[in-house]
RNA sequence: GGAGAGGUGGCCGAGUCGGUCGAAGGCAGCCGCCUGCUAAGCGGUUGUAGGGCCAAAAGCUCUACCCAGGGUUCGAAUCCCUGCCUCUCCGCCA
């Protein structure tokens, strides 16, 4: 969420920010019932001190027993101002409803940094890193592989559960394991503290990180109770903190987090439908941070460095590019996507989103901090960043490592944890 | 799932015949005094958000907040309803 005080006095420069990511925001109407709002509550406030001290005037005249005209005047009186004010609160409230709405609904504001442009082809490479493997055979997809090799299971999981699932099998299985702990080990070791979250969440969060309202489609939800299944750890993780105050020692806080994460993937039908890129149900390894406001960008680029590293030692090429204007997510001032190259497509896939939000998450969670010295709160910038996704991850495995006999190479630092040194 | 208890400020904890309670008291913290050092002692101080005054800061002032949302009332931490959460016992279960 942005900041109602600067919105309501800045109006044309949001706009204008906004339409950079494609946005076209009519504030004519927020602005008119931002106003009324204001006028409201200053009415309402002045009734309810009016009421408060002529409350506490019947205490006293009551305690001296002899006032009864008076006192039955002042609470006709009062009675009379409270009905005046229920209609009014009631209308206050309303407004409140329609201008919170407004905020919610509205994106972030890109950073001076982000590049401009309309799409994802107008994202602009920063770097790369690693050269894609030349093979003397025509390389195969990766659920080629996986059902060759027995390891990915498509058919049977449409049969227990539907499309967009997958059953991974013996080494296939285990890679999953391996990938997941590989990733968790090299985050730890670098500072990040593990955690285990619960990945069915309630509504606050969601509206909390930006998911809710206005993604609700995308979201899986169950009823009776009411919850929703986490698209990512980002949700539980930088919710951790809702609500708080954190002292200024606290920061920086870096959590690694792996979980399920669950997508119903309502607008990408036709996308992707064979194989491991695009499942309603995908396990992840996030990378979560909160820091200081002076600091925030310095740690985008160290925590981006975090998901490039685990790339680096699975010794997957990979690029990085910096998302434009019109490609960046709502909540996200300014994103890196991480791209690994996948030889059975030919082409460089998104394996990795390293963002940092700003305030955005923190003003909608109420996740602030006290400096030492200085009274009052300020708002946290919170970061956070796949490190990796393991499905995807695994896919380039299979695509990058694999052998003209069919078999896949198993990258060095996995095989503590593989325990084989080739899948056949 | 059944029965019961409870949710108050950073922490502990008082406060139910509704009023002077943003909330006693203690602890912790901060500032000062005192003290050979430490401890003890003494005085003061310490929540968040929003509005108004102010060019702004400081400051002053008002409003709201005693889990959340509704209700009763001139007036609610205190009474009523609903929800959420915690604890105890029984049952069930990985």
């Amino acid at each position: 969420m942005l900041d109602i005080k600067f919105v309501r006095a800045n109006p044309e420069k949001i706009k204008e920010a906004l339409e950079k990511r494609g946005y076209e925001i009519d504030f004519d109407n927020f602005l008119f019932f931002e106003k009324e709002r204001l006028a409201l509550l200053r009415d309402i406030e002045e009734k309810r001190a009016l009421r408060n001290s002529v409350s506490q005037e019947i205490a006293n005249l009551k305690k001296s027993k002899d006032s009864t005209d008076k006192i039955d005047k002042l609470i006709v009186e009062m009675r009379n101002l409270g009905e005046e004010l229920a209609i009014s609160e009631k209308r206050l409230k309303d407004i409140e409803e329609k201008v919170e709405n407004f905020m919610l609904f509205l994106p972030n504001i890109p950073h001076q940094t982000v590049p401009f442009g309309k799409d994802e082809n107008e994202n602009i490479e920063v770097r790369r890193w690693g050269e894609p493997p030349q093979f003397d055979f025509p390389p195969m997809n990766h659920w080629d592989i996986g059902e060759i090799l027995g390891i990915i299971d498509f058919e049977r999981a449409g049969k227990i559960a539907g499309s967009r699932f997958a059953i991974m099998r013996g080494l296939g299985a285990r890679l999953e394991r391996a990938l997941i702990n590989f990733m968790l080990d090299l985050h730890t070791q670098k500072g990040y503290i593990e955690v285990f979250p619960p990945i069915l969440v309630n509504k606050a969060s969601m509206t909390g990180t930006g998911q809710l309202p206005k993604f609700e489609e995308d979201l899986f939800r169950i009823t009776d109770p009411e919850f929703y299944l986490i698209p990512t750890a980002e949700v539980p993780v930088t919710n951790l903190h809702r609500e708080e105050i954190l002292s200024e020692d606290d920061l920086p806080m870096y959590y690694a987090s792996f979980t399920p994460c669950f997508r119903k993937e309502a607008g990408s039908h036709g996308k992707d439908v064979r194989g491991l890129i695009r499942q309603h149900q995908f396990n992840k390894v996030e990378l979560v941070k909160f820091v200081k406001p002076e600091d925030s960008y310095e740690e985008l680029e160290s925590l981006t460095r975090d998901a490039e590293e685990v790339l680096q030692k699975l010794g997957l090429p990979y690029r990085v590019v910096a998302l434009c204007t019109g490609d960046l997510g709502f909540a996200s001032a300014k994103t890196y996507d991480i791209e690994v190259w996948l030889p059975g497509q030919g082409r460089f896939r998104e394996i990795s989103s390293c963002s940092n939000f700003e305030d955005f998450q923190a003003r909608r969670a109420n996740i602030r901090f006290r400096r030492r010295d200085k009274k009052g709160t300020e708002f946290v910038h919170t970061l956070n960043g796949s490190g990796l996704a393991i499905g995807r991850t695994l896919v380039a495995i299979l695509e990058n490592y694999q052998q003209k006999d069919g078999s896949v190479i198993v990258p060095e630092v996995l095989r503590p944890y593989m325990g084989v040194d080739v899948i056949k």
